[in-house]
DNA sequence: TGTACATCAGTGAACGCGCGTTCACTGATGTAC
DNA sequence: TGTACATCAGTGAACGCGCGTTCACTGATGTAC
């Protein structure tokens, strides 16, 4: 039996060509969008045939799930590791992360796929991405009464770990969230293309209006 | 020769067959996403074989080009509609366009598709909605210097149809976009759901926040 | 260390499928005189 | 109004394709004694 922690050759070589795969599905996705990506496909681009990657994974659907959660996850470590610095810190690392690999930001926020549902350990990754924006919001300075959207929180928020942050404070993570996801989504999606100026100076923008460090 | 405006009656089928293959590619698109149609399965569904649809479309790239075409179509003129009223008017028949039909909201907005370009008239009806945009948000109250962002749009924006609006003015134009997709976008992908709140009062928070007349 | 066995990676053939698209053809609808 | 012709909608057969996936099998790698 092995030790905790400690793998087999075998394990070790299973690991590293389900790496490898990935990295073509991700390479395949990134080419031409992930409804074209194929197993087959993806064999022949490493020398092997077809239903050798069925020892690795169980369908392509399983395939496609698995560069769900792993786009999830890398989005979670990302935070974790800014989770350190303030949330403009944050806020770079999130514009930073999402170009470094467009298409895996669309993975995560894209068009969603009518009928899918995610498994329930991909929900408890996209929770700890929430808890890290929450955390890193309770920095910003609380103003002014309860809104109704901050009332309607207060009433039948469940949030997934039942935070005990306080409606303004859930409020601003959201604020933050649905802000930088504006700008972010438009920009790698091409819809500033043709219009002349900087999308970066834009996300920053925005991010000082959050901040209270800027106009507006 | 038909006078201009008149319709043979051979023309007027074509139409309405055409306009029913499409209702049916937007169903089917609703259904099961973007990447599942096909021109076979829409013909099944009206009782055609499938070569009797290229008498209509060139292509399944064609008919899906005509299916973006129609969706910035609609949306220029549901702004044109709501044109007249304010800018909350405007943001809520945005939302209320948005709901009536994720898919085409995505088909606009969502995930794009490496390589694929979309013709030049399409970009044109994009415009449009921007100019829309720009002509609401000039009722917002100006305030404040120059910053960084509006001084890089004053030195390099090429805008479509080259307004001589000022900076600010097309700042305040483009953050209005960005914070209403950030929320709209979310909450149609379904980011929101098991949140427990409700996703419009978010929306009119942020609507609030933008026209100067909420908190933040 | 050597042998016998179990485990696992990968192959090649095969299945059925639905797709987009082309083509020659039939039959109905419209047009010209 | 009637006839001759042109236009156009729709069919059915056919093409080639690549897909996901199953299965029986070979050969290499690891394990037990």
């Amino acid at each position: 039996m092995a030790e905790t922690g400690t793998k087999t050759p075998r394990e070790r070589y299973r690991d590293q060509v389900r790496a490898e795969v990935k990295e073509h599905a991700r390479e395949q996705i990134a080419t031409a969008g992930a409804s074209a990506l194929s197993l087959n496909a993806i064999a022949k681009r490493m020398g092997m045939s077809g239903p050798a990657l069925y020892r690795y994974f169980a369908s392509r659907d399983d395939l496609i799930t698995e560069l769900i959660r792993d786009a999830y996850r890398s989005l979670a470590d990302t935070f974790h590791a800014a989770s350190g610095t303030d949330l403009p810190g944050l806020a770079h690392a999130l514009r930073g992360w999402a170009l470094a690999d467009p298409q895996r930001y669309f993975l995560i926020y894209g068009t969603p796929v009518p009928g899918y549902h995610a498994p329930d350990d991909i929900t408890g990754i996209a929770s700890e991405i929430m808890t890290a924006l929450l955390d890193a919001s309770a920095e910003l300075p609380a103003d002014g009464p309860a809104t109704p959207f901050e009332v309607d929180l207060g009433a039948h928020r469940h949030w997934a770990g039942d935070h005990s942050a306080p409606p303004a404070a859930l409020h601003r993570a959201l604020t933050f969230w649905t802000r930088l996801h504006g700008v972010l989504s438009l920009e790698l999606a091409g819809h500033f293309t043709g219009m002349g100026f900087d999308p970066e100076l834009l996300f920053d923008s925005e991010l000082a209006a959050l901040t209270g460090r800027g106009p507006r």
